[in-house]
Parts: structure tokens; sequence; C-alpha cells
RNA sequence: CGGGGCGUAGCGCAGUUUGGUAGCGCGUUUGGUUCGGGACCAAAAGGUCGUGGGUUCAAAUCCCGUCGCCCCGACCA
């Protein structure tokens, strides 16, 4: 490809706070359609396409077969599992002319028991995995970030079947496997699994294949030491509790207008660590108050909440009702159909501050185990945070930090096939519903993670596993006639030899040029120019910097092409084994 | 869905307070001079001011509606 009949346009100028959003804005690979919907240029497109065959050929390597779903659906396959009615307006409705409700699809576990029931009705056929490369759109009430969070974007989706428990979990763990091979080939060997909650999709065993970067809206709790790491949301929280020595009487203290955990604990010269809060929240049914007393520096968990109630939950609405209940511990007579819950965190506390069910009054000497009855159950409802006792190795401290989800794999169970009636013949002829597995990997999401990832001020560093294109000629001073036959029979012989070249043959500036040769971020680099040509010479230079070299322009084609293969190789050392 | 902001040339913006000839920078086209990190000179093209209505002699500007986009929050397979 040629630079001068590439279409597209580079941007000098930022346009997006987000780093992969701005460089692939202003090198030109996407341009926004609308709210969460981008078209992409070519290199884009190029990018995208490889990373889709790293995906074939992983999924392929794990006896995957690849088929198509369709992207609109009749309303009647998602009722058959249920989902058409617990599914919000984050799927797309709409009727069709004869006025049947319709949708687009946002996920396939419908449409992939659909294509196996009946044409796998027998154990011989088992196990197996359906997998696809296709278009999703999910109405995201906020897209944001360039390609990270979008509505409408390209999806590998697996779905595998089983006849036991335990051959799903020797196929997660070869997906598990395929996946670390993926990150690593596309050029992000960085990326780590965390445990994760499996939210709507059911099952019990999930987890999230997550990009460390401070721009990532999901929030991870890792323990450095012995590699425990979690989504934020299934992560356990463990505070300690030092038992104090004297244990305190409850003795109810004027606090008057103060009211917050800091207000209360600087009147009373308390720590945050030594109070109690109550935390109110409303059902999203009905609207029924739910309490949470915590320990007062910790957070409620929201997501670990909904899943302990089975109810969708949102924080407190009527503040003067929720005023009412906050900050007592014994909330109990004053609202009766309130949940009251105790966090973990305030097992074992003692000598606490919190409110005294009273205006302007709080209590000290609060002791749980003392003051709470007997039977009083503590459940895990807390945010872990910083510095908290890791709930693996219980040695070391976690850590919090920020991820971008890049691939997750989720064990099914029979969820979706119980509902909709997917059934096999075993060896004694019973009617069994199969076990699935599901694994998802965004394709455009991972192509912006590895930008954000793999990029310098000037623009995108790609690996070159995934690199619109391997090398990129800079041929300045295109007017020159030396120049450019010269650029001309390299671009010629490198495709001869297979590699993919883009030529810049625009009459421009030196720095015009170089400054959009960043932006492409091709991983090698060769400079043509009437002064490399007075020595006989080509610049050979790497987007990374790594390596920087003359060559006698007899010898460029030949060492290029070695030089690719030897980038290629760096990829495949960080590649594990296939399981 | 709540709060805030913005829609004017391909891109980025000024002009709106106080109504009166549609502007600037970048980019584009043509010609010329330059030439190793976003060069310079000259000329030119390019806009229903998001959209519908209203007020007015007169609306980018004032009023009402509507659509779209951005940011914060809620939400999220």
């Amino acid at each position: 490809m040629k630079v001068s009949q590439l279409l597209g346009e580079r941007y000098k100028d930022r346009v997006a706070d987000i780093e992969s959003q701005n460089l692939m804005t202003r090198g030109g690979y996407m341009k926004q359609v609308g709210n969460g919907i981008y078209s992409l240029l070519p290199p884009a497109v190029r990018i995208q396409r490889k990373i889709e065959r790293i995906l074939r050929e992983e999924m392929d390597r794990i006896d995957g077969q690849e088929v198509l779903f369709p992207v609109t659906m009749p309303a009647s396959l998602w009722q058959s599992s249920g989902r058409w009615d617990s599914i919000g307006s984050e799927m797309l409705r709409f009727k069709d002319r004869s006025g049947a409700d319709m949708c687009l699809g946002m996920t396939h576990e419908e449409a992939a028991v659909h294509m196996a029931n009946n044409i796998a009705g027998t154990y011989q056929k088992y196990p197996f995995m359906i997998y696809q490369i296709q278009t999703k759109f999910r109405d995201e009430p906020r897209a944001r970030g360039g390609l990270i969070r979008v509505r409408e974007f390209t999806m590998k989706d697996a779905y595998s079947f089983h006849t036991s428990q335990e051959d799903l979990e020797k196929y997660y763990d070869r997906c598990y496997r395929a996946y670390e091979r993926i990150y690593a080939r596309a050029g992000i060997p960085e990326v780590i699994a965390v445990k994760s909650d499996s939210g709507m999709m059911g099952g019990k065993v999930s987890h999230e294949f997550m990009l460390l970067t401070d721009i990532g809206e999901d929030t991870l709790v890792i323990c450095p030491e012995c590699g425990y790491r979690a989504n934020m949301e299934a992560a356990e929280c463990i505070v300690k509790n030092e038992a104090d020595e004297v244990l305190k009487p409850l003795t109810s203290v004027y606090t008057g207008e103060a009211k917050t955990i800091e207000d209360v604990c600087l009147l009373l010269g308390s720590k945050a660590e030594k109070s109690c809060k109550a935390v109110v929240y409303q059902r999203n049914e009905d609207d029924s108050y739910v309490l949470i007393f915590t320990r007062g520096d910790v957070e409620v968990n929201e997501t670990k909440l909904t899943n302990y109630l089975k109810a969708a939950v949102h924080p407190a609405l009527d503040i003067e009702n929720a005023n009412l209940c906050a900050g007592n511990i014994g909330p109990v007579e004053l609202s009766t159909k309130a949940t009251v819950l105790f966090d973990r965190s305030l097992q074992g506390a003692t000598n606490l501050v919190c409110g005294a069910n009273k205006e302007a009054y709080h209590f000290t000497g609060f002791t749980p185990g003392r003051d709470l009855p007997a039977d009083t159950v503590y459940i895990d409802l807390g945010k872990a945070q910083s510095g908290g006792e890791c709930p693996s190795c219980h040695k070391h401290s976690i850590q919090i930090r920020r991820g971008i989800e890049v691939g997750n794999i989720f064990q099914l169970g029979r969820r979706y096939t119980e509902a909709m009636g997917m059934t096999y013949d075993d060896e004694n002829g019973n009617r069994i519903n199969p076990i699935m597995g599901c694994y998802g990997i965004g394709v455009g999401r991972l192509m912006a993670s590895v930008c954000e990832e793999k990029h310098d001020q000037y623009g995108p560093i790609w690996p070159i596993t995934i690199a619109p294109w391997e090398v990129q000629i800079c041929a300045l001073r295109a007017d020159n006639p030396e120049v450019k036959a010269e650029a001309s029979k390299l671009y010629d012989e490198l495709t001869k030899a297979g590699a993919e070249v883009l030529l810049d043959d625009r009459a421009v500036s030196a720095g015009f040029m170089f400054s959009d040769a960043d932006l492409f971020g091709c991983p090698v680099r060769v400079i043509i120019s009437p002064k490399t040509l007075g020595r006989g010479v080509v610049e050979l230079v790497t987007r990374d910097k790594s390596v920087k070299e003359d060559v006698v322009l007899e010898d460029a084609p030949a060492r290029i092409v070695q030089l690719i293969q030897q980038l290629k190789e760096k990829i495949w050392e960080k590649v594990p084994a296939s399981l």
C-alpha cells in the first residue's frame, strides 16, 4: 500500500483524553458515527483481521468449530431462556414488518443452544465447542473511551458443551491457556486473569482477563506476593480487628450536629476503623429497605450484596428515611420491613463508635460480640480495600488496581440447556442436559488495549503480529528520481518476499512524514533519502527504537525480512505452550 | 435516567451577553521556493450557523420545541 493512495487523514492535535482513542483517531484508524459507534478505516481493519486470525487459530487449536449466528433474532428465542424479560434496555429491541418482536444479539448463548440442540443428541458427540467472530450490539447506558467501551463491536464468542463438570473444567483450563496464548501473540503478555463475578450470565466459576492500566474501568484486588487476583466485585474483604483488653460499657454520648463518620470520629477522638456505620439500600423491585452495618472504614460491595439478596438494589433515595435508620445499631424496631445485615468487618471488633438510635447522640463502647444477639450472622459484604488481608495467603496485604477487561471465560452449567430443553442421551439412554461454558473476547477492545499498552507520545507501537503493516518505507524527497526508483524497487522486493509494506511516497517534508509514520506505528521503518543513497545505504529503525542501523542497499531486503522474523520470534518467546 | 456542557467550512474554534454584510487557525486546490522531526510565499475553493416553529423591518444571536454529541453520576453479560 502506498500512503498517497491510502484513505484516511492524520491529525496533529490531540482529540481525546484516553490515549488509544486519541492516537487511533488522530492516526486515521477510525471515525465516530454515533455514540459508541465507529467506522474503521483500512489500518484498523488490517489490525482487526490479524487479531481475528490469531483468535481463529487458537480456537481451532482447542478443537473449536467456527460457526455464524445471526445478528437479528426473534423474541421467541430469547423467551425460551427467560432472558427476553430478565435483560433490560441494554438489549436493542424492535419489531419487524409484521409486528413481531425482534432484537439485536448482544451475546449468543441462546443461538448456540438453538444450533446445537437436536444435532448433539448423543453423548458420543461430546464434548464440542462452537465459536463465531461477529458483531454484537449492546445499548450501553454510557459508551466511552473510543473502542474500549462501545455499543457495537466485533466479538469472538465461544460455547462449549460437556457431559460432566469434570470435562467442562478440563476444557475450561484449555481455553484459559488459549487465552493466555492469544494475548501473548497479540503482543500483550501482561494480561492477567482474575476471578470474577458471574453476574447475569449465571454459573459459578468465571475469570476475566485484565490488562492493568489506570484508565481501566474495572477495579481489581491483587496480592503481589501469593498471586491472588480478583475483580473487586467478587473479592473477599478481610479486615483485622484487634480486640481491646478492656471492654468499655455501651455509653450514649451527645454529639450534636456531627453526623458523618469523619465528624463523629473527630469529635470523639476516635478512628474510622473503630466505628460502625449503617448503609441503606432499597430493593429495586419493591423499594423495601436493606440496612448493612459495616465497620466505619469499610464500603459496601454492591455486587456481593446483590448476589446475597438475589435482588437488585440501589442506594436509598429517601434521604430522610435513610437518615432515620442510618447509624443505629438497633434499627429492627424502627423499620420492621427492612432487611438488616451485618458485615464481617464487625466480627471481633470492640469499643466502636456508632449511632445511638437517637438524634444527636452516638454510642461509644459498642462491641458487636457483646451487644448484638448471640445468633447474629456476619456476612462478607465489604469492598476489599488497599492494605487489607489477602483472602488467599492470609499473610500479605492486597493492592487495588484498575484494569480493562479484554476477555472472559465462564462455567455456565445447565442454566441454558435446561431452560431451552437441550438434551442428549447418555450411555444408559437417559436424557441429560449438557453442561456449558462460554468464552468471549472483544476484538476492537483488544486492539485499543494493545494501543493503550504499547505507545509513546507520538503514536502506537504495534506488536509485529498485529501491526497494520510490518514495514513502512519513508521515501524522503520522493520527488528525487533516484529516491523514488530505489524506494519503489525495495517496496517490490519486500512485497515479493512476503512482507507487508507501506510505502510513503508523498512529496512531504521529513517531519511530516515521520509524524505520520509514528501514527501508523509499523514496527520496522526504512528511510531512503538522497543522503542515505549518497552513502549507498538505507536506514533501518524499529518503532520502539531497539534497532537502529544502516544497511547497504543491496542487502536491505534480506536484512529487513530477517528483522521481521526476529521481531516475530521475540513475540513467540512469551507465548505459553497450549494444553 | 439525573446533573452539567456543546452543535457555526473537512478538523479545531471565535462571533451569541447588547439582533444589523459569515470570521480565524489548520487542512484542501493551483503556482512557485524549500527539504532529515508536522517549512514558506502567492492565489483560490469551501458554510441551509444541527433542526422545526415563534418574535422582529431584520435572527448564528432572543423565545419555545426537537435531534445529536461530550463530560460527571446511576447502570453494565
